[in-house]
This record gives structure tokens, sequence and C-alpha cells, in this order.
DNA sequence: TGACAAACAATAATAATTATCGTTTAATAG
DNA sequence: CTATTAAACGATAATTATTATTGTTTGTCA
């Protein structure tokens, strides 16, 4: 790593109240330099060929810190288990980013101009799924 | 139950090709009957009052092949495992519902006007994330 | 009604993730 | 620069969610 990336990753860590460790430090870098979505396994491995030694609980470990933090993020907010439909409305989700509850909010009432047809790149898009991401009322209280 | 649900039930099952079982009619009118987004166990526990002897694998099976005939829908596609965001620009996902590949699109290219700021029921939105579900062009090419 | 495929219950197996615990390392106060 | 202490680490056991297997039962349809 060159001295402009290590300065930014210590920058990162202070905020986020994160010790500079070398593991951690790899970490960052492997992902900064990944594209797409990778799993855990798959930074596991790409950090390993530097760090040998390094202990996937601690890859999870340090993407969970790096998520909490807002360095990086998740690609979907998983709920830990498949979760059904009982709304059979089109409808959307707010996701409250505190206390993780879900609530639906029909498609009409958010009121976006959803495209279908296909998008640029061959894209066929058939239903848009929106989750709107932010703080519910009550965690609104909470907070103030 | 009484005469309508249980024709829709037999009609749903004919349309999806499947065999009507006393454990599948009675998870259809659970399924019916809950609301929000339950996970597999709370259906389990709630079938279980019903029918004391269905296995937590039935529940399964039979959820899946629900979601597979588009009779109920998933919450969020879960991508089995934790995924890390590598793409830090604004963006959104175009989902292969075929594949279930991943493709960001710039959320400028999407075009969506996101509306930020407290929503009908205090909720407080930030962000959006969104999941444009379709057919990505490769697999456009071999339903064709 | 009988044959056969589909579905079922029980439960073993797997995959993903988290917790535990003894050891090592970074932060920082002196 | 060293001693103290909390944080982080590696190894691995444990847990959770889900899927696969297998022998038995039950719909479906001729």
């Amino acid at each position: 790593m060159n001295a402009v990336e290590s300065r930014e990753f210590r920058e990162v860590c202070e905020r986020a109240g994160l010790a500079v460790t070398h593991q951690r430090q790899v970490l960052f870098e492997v992902l900064k330099n990944m594209h797409g979505h990778p799993s855990p396994e798959e930074v596991y491995a790409r950090v390993k060929r530097r760090i040998p030694s390094i202990s996937l609980a601690t890859v999870y470990k340090n993407i969970h810190l790096f998520l909490e933090s807002g360095i990086f993020r998740e690609v979907s907010l998983h709920h830990g288990s498949l979760r059904v439909e009982t709304n059979s409305k089109p409808h959307h989700h707010l996701v409250c980013t505190s206390c993780k509850a879900i609530f639906d909010i029909d498609a009409d009432d958010l009121g976006l101009s959803e495209k279908t047809g296909t998008l640029p790149g061959g894209f066929l898009a058939q239903r848009y799924a929106v989750d709107v991401l932010g703080l519910c009322a009550a965690c609104q209280q909470k907070a103030s």
C-alpha cells in the first residue's frame, strides 16, 4: 500500500474508534480493490493470500465493524432468515436502520415512477423492490 | 376454512401443478391470515397448532414451492450469505430473477425521484435501496 | 380400486455465522 | 521507552438456518 492509502485508513479507523491493526488494514485494502458483491468467504480467500494465518472469524468481525461504521455497505439488508410477504398488494418497504423493523408502504403512496421495459445493458425490468432506509418514528424519539 | 377459500386453493394448486394435500392447504390458509413478514419458523409454529405432527421440512419445502409458483413472494431476495458493496458510488441493483446475477446501475442512470425527509407514518427516509427485478440479457436469449 | 409419483415426517447433514477463550498486539499514560 | 490495559487476534466449538436423505403415506389418474 502507498502512503496516501495508509493515511486514509488511519483516518477511517480514528473516526470509527477502531485500532489500526495489520489484519484490519489488509482487509480494508482488499475490499477497496475488489469489485462486485463479494461474500465473506471470497474476501477471506483474498486476504489469506497476504496474511495466511488470518482467521475467518477476524474477517467476519471486521466486515461487521466496517458495516456498522458505514465504511462499507452490505448489498441488501439481510434479515438472517427467509421472510414471506403476506401483503399481496404492490408495496415497498420502510426499513428502520436502528431497530431493523420493516413497514409496508403502498407502491402508490411512495409514488415512484418505475420504468419497466428494457434498460441500458439490455436488462428487462419487470418489477421494482424498493427499500427506503431511515428511522422509524419511535427510533427518532429515542435519538432526540 | 370455507368453501370459497377451499376452491381458491384448489385452483392455485392446479395452476402450479401441485397436489392438494391437507398440510399444504393449512399452510396456505395460515400464510393468508398472517400479516407482516413471518419467518419459516413462525409459520411453522402457527401451522403446528392445527397439524401438530407437521414437519418443519414440509413447511420449508412448501414455502419454496409457493415462492417458485409466485403464490407468495419473499421479502427480499436473499443471497444466501452476506455480501459487501465494493462500489462506493450511489447505485441500485438489477437483479436477474432467472440466474440471480446482480448488476449495479448508477442511481442517476435509473433516474428515480427519491423523496427523502418524513414520509406518512413519521418515517424519516434517508436513502433508497432499489432492486429492479427482471431478466438479464443472457437469460432473455435463453428464454426465447 | 390399483399403480405410481408426489408428498410427508423424522432426522442427518451442510452452510453460514457467531461465541468462547487463551494468546498477542496496539493505545496511551507515565 | 516501557508497563498497563483494553482491544484484537486465531483456533475452534457452538449455533442457526436450511437442505438432503430415507422410509412411509397419500393424492392422482387410469
